[in-house]
DNA sequence: GCGGAATATACGTGTCAAGGTATATAAGAA
DNA sequence: TTCTTATATACCTTGACACGTATATTCCGC
């Protein structure tokens, strides 16, 4: 069984590199450097990212650049959603109660 | 956020026990029982749930009742949110291209 | 008190992934 | 072609950690 979605998410390094594509498109040199990880490294965790639809590449001459994609972190966000729904009527829950004390 | 949040939820048999407790608060037996896992083993996820603040537990004589807490969950959120913040941004850009080409 | 139920923990085992070094591949440049 | 740059992969070691079995703890009823 390959890693999910959460366990790739699981290592600092491999969210940091996601941070870091926030910000723009970045080759495999220059993820090295900014994040001061080995080059080996970085490619490592970019392949697990590319194969997991995290981000893709495109060539340029011998470089590679990397670049946020957004559906499968959005894989998350809908793993959430029902705890947010769940929270949110907690929320309601407690306001409607100060209400009716306030009211008291 | 804390770093350990993600690997916690790494595992599936804990997201599991979260998404039970979802449904409302539940003992050890009966989460071993319904998600088929030993008891030792869910005793053991529970307390790294707990001990992240992912569910809280009340004593009712020799069980123990754990239930869903939010904050820590809520972390998850904020993180995503950047990335929310992102892909609505190029899903604006993505319309505004489409109407435009609309209106020609 | 004793016996049993519910839960926690200790221990041994196996798997799996991360990190580093060295090397392979591929694409310019000269 | 040969050299250099950029990236990928292979190999090895190490450390986490998940699982199961067995045992300890804790609480209840009798």
């Amino acid at each position: 069984m390959p890693q999910d979605t959460f366990a790739i998410l699981a290592e600092p390094s491999r969210r940091s590199i996601l941070d870091r594509l926030r910000t723009g498109e970045a080759s495999v040199n220059s993820l090295s450097a900014q994040l001061q990880m080995t080059q080996p490294s970085v490619s490592k965790h970019l392949k697990v990212l590319k194969d997991a639809g995290f981000v893709s590449s495109r060539t340029d001459a011998q470089r590679r650049i990397y670049q946020l994609e957004f559906d499968r972190i959005k894989a998350i966000d809908a793993w959430l959603e029902p705890y947010r729904e769940l929270w949110s009527r907690h929320l309601d829950a407690l306001e409607r109660h100060l209400d009716r004390k306030r009211d008291h």
